[in-house]
DNA sequence: TCCATATTTTGATAAATCACAAAATATGGA
DNA sequence: TCCATATTTTGTGATTTATCAAAATATGGA
């Protein structure tokens, strides 16, 4: 991933709506939700929601199918990992266990923390 | 980490400047650089910069200290792990297994590279 | 105290961004 | 084909943001 690229994906998701619709999608998974779907939820109207969709679509962070008359927008989660590397990239110069990223839970278990335990808390 | 958290965090990545400045502190680790070689390192004058320091200090992504003169600056790693996780919270729903986030590198790894082992296995 | 260095703050202009309304495009069914 | 539904595109005004120059603040040493 490039700086150009890294940019374009965290201007995309600065914005509330923006963030709001890409967390709404990484919660409804693969199968995405249609883009009418997403303007109710999220209580914007299509137009607006239709401009800040096409936003993160540019951006690479969500994808889009169609199903009849409706658009499915689902989060590209994988794009995400990357802009992550791209941030840390080379953290300490080559000696991560300073900076202790290492030592905590990694951002997928704070993503998807099991649904089982309740009792999880970060020491 | 809240809505209002992330957005900031995320707007103040979302410039060139910035972002340049992020990383280079990413890899200068905990020891951080004065502002002084960051605004030499990237070509940019002490006032500019500055002021895209304070915005990234103000967003949490960044701390300073005094030295002397100098003003060091470094990066908060940990606050970027909590907008990992604020961003990818409860991904699909609870089944995180649906997106393959947890079969790949997650993203300290992609971060912090151990120098020792290359062989990263990703389909 | 006085001066040089390091950094921040202020002020102003140019450029980018957001939200809404209205019009346009695309698809499915009668 | 014609119409209703779903989504996108276009146009406009108001807000935000980035950059530079100049002045102000803070620290260390003579």
């Amino acid at each position: 991933m490039e700086q150009k690229h890294a940019i374009a994906a965290l201007a995309a998701l600065a914005q509330d709506s923006r963030l709001a619709v890409f967390r709404l999608l990484v919660r409804s998974g693969p199968a995405g939700l249609p883009a009418g779907e997403i303007a109710q939820a999220l209580g914007v109207q299509p137009a607006t929601l239709s401009f800040h969709l096409s936003q993160l679509a540019n951006a690479g962070l969500v994808e889009s199918r169609r199903d009849g008359r409706s658009i499915i927008y689902s989060a590209e989660v994988a794009v995400m990992k990357e802009l992550m590397g791209f941030l840390l990239h080379d953290c300490c110069d080559g000696h991560p266990e300073l900076c202790g990223i290492l030592e905590t839970a990694p951002a997928p278990a704070a993503c998807c923390p099991p649904s089982t335990s309740k009792g999880n808390r970060t020491s």
